[in-house]
DNA sequence: AGTGAAACGGAAGAGACTTTCCGCTTTCGC
DNA sequence: GCGAAAGCGGAAAGTCTCTTCCGTTTCACT
């Protein structure tokens, strides 16, 4: 169907003063509720804490995708414009672990948004952007380290995004930055190195990352 | 799975023949959902799969507690005793190599077993054979290794813990043995060289690693 | 076989969440 | 200022699990 004409009646009419106003606190405590509870926190601990009624969130965002993505859609392309720095950095090697570092800091303080990225991978989500931008640079920042001769050359850019999910994992109350120390040991295992044998096994698809993160995660789809 | 009739606690008295049947019934068909879908399986899953009714699992199981322990303790015996035979093979690092793969064998097969060693480290649940046990035998493996020097020197027994819990993470439908591929990774970084720096932040204590395995897995206490 | 206690099955109850619905309130164009 | 329509709150209904309870069945002992 190609019709022409606007969808006009929804799209186009603004949204009352006082539904944009409830509209804007419920995207300010979302993020709030959603970078302490993950993506699957109640919409009532959010209309608790907005000090609203939960029909009114259930009726600015029926679906919590739409919500997800309002939110996260910008921070992700915060994530994409850091490995675009990344892979522009003059020494390779630095650039991938500034970006690995900056990736994580973002992603341990948030829970939503680690949550996001994970959703990144997924076949069927329409949150494209990460799929779409960061596999390439990534890839791109895998390339270069390993003609620079400093990254190991079996190494692949899933490899990457898996250890970015494993450290993100790795915080507690006590060393809120403890994924640095892993973080730290796994590129020394990235490292090229003359003595080293080829890596087991082959680097995970595309759909492999994907099962991979649903049993890492609780997310089901 | 050959469990004995032990019970005694209370009262001395046997069970009754079809309640030592059915006991046994529901030992083997958790094992069976504990691996599948970890230890939060419902009960009703358990009593449909082994075609009795669901009052009879909690009468026999009230407490979650008492089937995971009946269940893991022998499992987690078994994983003790491949840290023991670790710890006395003639070349250290392959022994810490051995057992971790040795361990990961049996944890990536059985999401049950996962967990249960997950609450090992928990600090108040009673399986302390884990904790009292398992961990001097990998502060052994890691001394021993350590003054082969093989393994750096600034690696402890709980950053091989923690380890552990990542590995045990990575599996898919797709690639069973993906978890390889990153434990070779690991251990390349792992491993002692002349040229590595001090490893940031120290490693985590106990109550770190609790809190840890918390937010890697749902596992709430 | 007969009897009482132990054990069984599964329906009903309890709880925690999620989602909808509807009477009342607020906004906005006139 | 007024009225129609959009928006609001939060109680109620719907879902999903986990757990208990009780009438019926099975077992062990005489």
């Amino acid at each position: 169907m190609t019709t022409q004409i606007p969808e006009g009646d929804e799209a186009d009419r603004p949204l009352r003063a006082d539904a944009a106003r409830n509209r804007q606190l419920i995207l300010d405590t979302a993020a709030e509720v959603f970078a302490e509870h993950g993506l699957d926190a109640g919409y009532d601990e959010i209309a608790r804490r907005a000090g609203i009624g939960v029909g009114t969130v259930y009726r600015r965002f029926p679906e919590r995708d739409e919500l997800v993505q309002a939110l996260f859609e910008s921070r992700i392309r915060e994530i994409v414009t850091i490995a675009e720095e990344a892979t522009t950095r003059p020494d390779p090697w630095d650039g991938l672990v500034w970006f690995l570092e900056r990736a994580l800091e973002r992603q341990v303080a948030d829970r939503g948004l680690k949550e996001a990225m994970v959703r990144t991978v997924d076949q069927d989500a329409h949150m494209t952007i990460g799929r779409e931008q960061l596999g390439p640079l990534i890839e791109a920042m895998v390339v270069r380290a390993q003609a620079d001769g400093t990254l190991r050359s079996d190494v692949e850019a899933t490899d990457l995004g898996v250890s970015l999910m494993l450290m993100s994992s790795i915080t507690t109350p006590q060393q809120p930055e403890l994924w640095r120390r892993y973080l730290a040991l796994f590129l020394d295992g990235l490292r090229a190195r003359p003595d080293q044998g080829p890596l087991p096994l082959i680097a995970p698809a595309d759909e492999s990352m994907h099962a991979m993160m649903c049993n890492l995660h609780g997310t089901r789809p």
